[in-house]
RNA sequence: CGGGGUGUAGCUCAGCCUGGUAGAGCACUGUCUUCGGGAGGCAGGGGUCGUGAGUUCAAAUCUCGCCAUCCCGACCA
């Protein structure tokens, strides 16, 4: 490809509504261009890129046995009535519309109801089975918040698979191979990854596993040991010795304008680690006492909302009552509560369960109890795990401790059982001619996503540094004073010919009015790979300057040996 | 959805406090010089100052509403 014929539309400034690597990296090479919050224009140069990461992924699903579909971007909202999301999946991601019949559409957020609607009348028998179906396609989430380029956006790239088994061990086993077509994919596009066991979330289903990207911009955080990795909202705590020393008496102390748990705990000389705190949640109905529970966890700790959300009898999401509720509940403010003589229902984190002779609040405004002790002050409770893991724990598993590191969520995997195959009713006859409803799973990768997590790893102050297997040309030549040495120009055109004719891509930069400074920058910014200078100063010696964008080096190679060294070195990387 | 910030030329921003003929750099067009790390001169084009009200003789500037956008928190590939 010639630069001139190209469109390339560099910018020398940072965009000021970006600010994670990617998305700036992503606007000033002129990959993408916003259109709305959310929603981008993919530009020549970066569609390149977004179409070999697409490949990769393509290659290793169709590898793995997976047959690609695609399916519809506006779906019917029967299907979702069906499965019972219509009214129940986020109101806020999914866009609602109505034909000129006045039927109800939404765009796709995701497809398990297409393709559970696909499965059903496709399938029907045992010897079907088991069958994987992925796409390659946009989908249309409205986020609440969109944010960081395409590392959250509203309109995105997905590869989503799902597969349908007669019982669980297949499904089992394609899990595993999905696992095993992920890993290979992160593999193959170079990244530092780990596979985390997730929460299902809002998909539901049982067995699910996260891939992250690793990079400070992820928005999770993830907890492993050296043989345990999960999302923090997953990872659980180990259960503490309860404590045995002996009671002390229960003591009624004054905490005058004392309400966090830092302020009581240094106000008392005791540490946050021998202090509950008392958080009043709303219940998901009316009936228990005041429409509130309890939940409890030791001062120094953080609740985990998902693992609450876990707990029968809370309200989804979980939704903390507002001062008013708490004084009316409790008979103090928020910052005085605790949980002996509450009154609600009350979870202690094990944690907090473990403790003895500790401080909590009251119920009653500036006053606090030291001395407190499980059932002999709260007889009534239930323990369960509400905190969120912290660095240094002990690995749930035993080996070791737990530390963190931020992840981008790349890809998840889910069992989802008969979670959509039941109310839908997707069943196939198995070898007794009887009705069974199939098993799911479901696979999800997002692609656009994809490209910002590889730039979230792999860029300089200078730009991006694609790794050669998604780079959008292998090779760019800059001729230097082509215009006034003939010479120049003939070799870099001889170059860029023969190294075409060997399957390499190449951009050869003949644009006028660009001089060499800015078609270094420009080169640099854009992230290819290997870059060759073409220049008399040189070709007087018979070499051209030849640069390696990753590691910076360079070195001059013979002109003869550049078709053959290039070749050599793009094939062996990609 | 809660909290905060920002909306002036394609991009980055100044002007606003203290109301009085809309600016700079980059980019773009023409032209000359230049050409190994984002060149310089000359001549140009381009903005109903996000939007709607209000105050005022007069509003980019002051007041209120709305919209958009970005950042911090709850959701997801």
């Amino acid at each position: 490809m010639k630069a001139s014929q190209y469109l390339i539309s560099t910018l020398k400034e940072v965009p000021s509504d970006a600010e994670v690597a990617s998305h700036i990296l992503l606007l000033r090479a002129g990959f993408i261009r916003k259109i709305a919050s959310g929603i981008y224009n993919w530009l020549p140069m970066g569609f390149r890129v977004l179409k070999k990461v697409e490949a990769i992924v393509r290659e290793e699903m169709d590898a793995s046995g997976a047959l690609e579909v695609i399916m519809p971007v506006v779906q019917p909202g029967e299907l979702w009535e069906e499965s019972g999301r219509w009214g129940k999946y986020d109101e806020g991601l999914l866009v609602k519309f109505n034909d000129r019949h006045q039927r109800d559409f939404c765009l796709g957020p995701t497809h398990e109801e297409v393709i559970t609607e696909l499965a059903r009348n496709e399938l029907r028998s045992h010897r079907q089975l088991p069958v994987n179906l992925y796409q390659i396609q946009t989908k249309f989430r409205d986020e609440t918040r969109p944010r960081f380029g395409l590392l959250r956006a509203r309109e995105f790239v997905m590869k989503d698979a799902y597969s349908f088994h007669l019982d669980e061990s297949s499904l089992d086993e394609t899990y595993q191979v999905m696992h095993d077509t992920y890993s290979r994919i992160l593999d193959r596009l170079k990244l530092e990854y780990r596979a985390v066991l997730a929460d299902s979330g809002s998909i539901g289903g049982n067995a699910s596993m996260e891939f992250h990207v690793l990079a400070d911009s992820g928005e999770d955080v993830i907890a492993f040991s050296s043989s345990y990795a999960a999302n923090l909202e997953k990872a659980e705590s180990i259960i503490p010795e309860a404590e045995t020393a002996d009671p002390l008496p229960r003591t009624q102390v004054d905490t005058p304008g004392m309400h966090t748990i830092n302020e009581v705990a240094s106000f008392l000389k005791v540490d946050a680690t021998r202090t509950v705190k008392t958080l009043i949640i709303k219940a998901d109905n009316e009936d228990s006492g005041l429409g509130l529970v309890a939940l409890v966890l030791r001062g120094d700790h953080q609740l985990n909302e998902v693992k609450a959300a876990h707990l029968p009898g809370l309200s989804t999401p979980i939704t903390f009552a507002n001062d008013a509720e708490v004084h009316a509940a409790t008979g103090a403010d928020p910052g005085s509560v605790g949980p002996v003589d509450l009154g609600l229902t009350c979870y202690v984190d094990h944690s907090a369960a473990a403790l003895s002779n500790f401080v909590c609040g009251a119920n009653q405004n500036d006053v606090h109890l030291t001395g407190v002790n499980w059932q002999r002050d709260v007889p009534a409770y239930q323990v369960a795990d509400l905190r969120n893991v912290v660095e240094g724990d002990e690995s749930p598993d035993g080996q070791g401790k737990l530390t963190f590191k931020r992840g981008i969520e790349v890809g998840h995997i889910f069992q989802l059982g008969k979670k959509y195959s039941d109310p839908m009713k997707a069943t196939v006859l198995d070898d007794n001619g009887k009705a069974v409803t199939m098993m799911m799973g479901c696979y999800g990768m997002g692609v656009t996503r994809l490209v910002a997590a590889i730039l979230e790893q792999y860029h300089d102050n200078r730009g991006m540094v694609w790794p050669t297997i998604v780079a959008p040309f292998h090779v760019i030549i800059i001729p230097i004073n082509a215009h006034k040495s003939p010479e120049v120009a003939k070799v870099a055109d001889d170059l860029y010919r023969k190294l075409e004719a060997a399957g390499i891509e190449v951009l050869l930069d003949d644009r006028d009015g660009h001089r060499p400074g800015a078609k270094f920058a420009d080169a640099e910014l854009i992230g290819i790979p290997h870059r060759l200078v073409v220049g008399d100063r040189g070709l007087s010696d018979g070499v051209i300057e030849y640069a390696n964008r990753s590691s910076g080096e360079s070195e001059h190679l013979p002109v003869g040996d550049v078709v053959t060294r290039l070749t050599e070195w793009v094939n062996s990387d990609r």
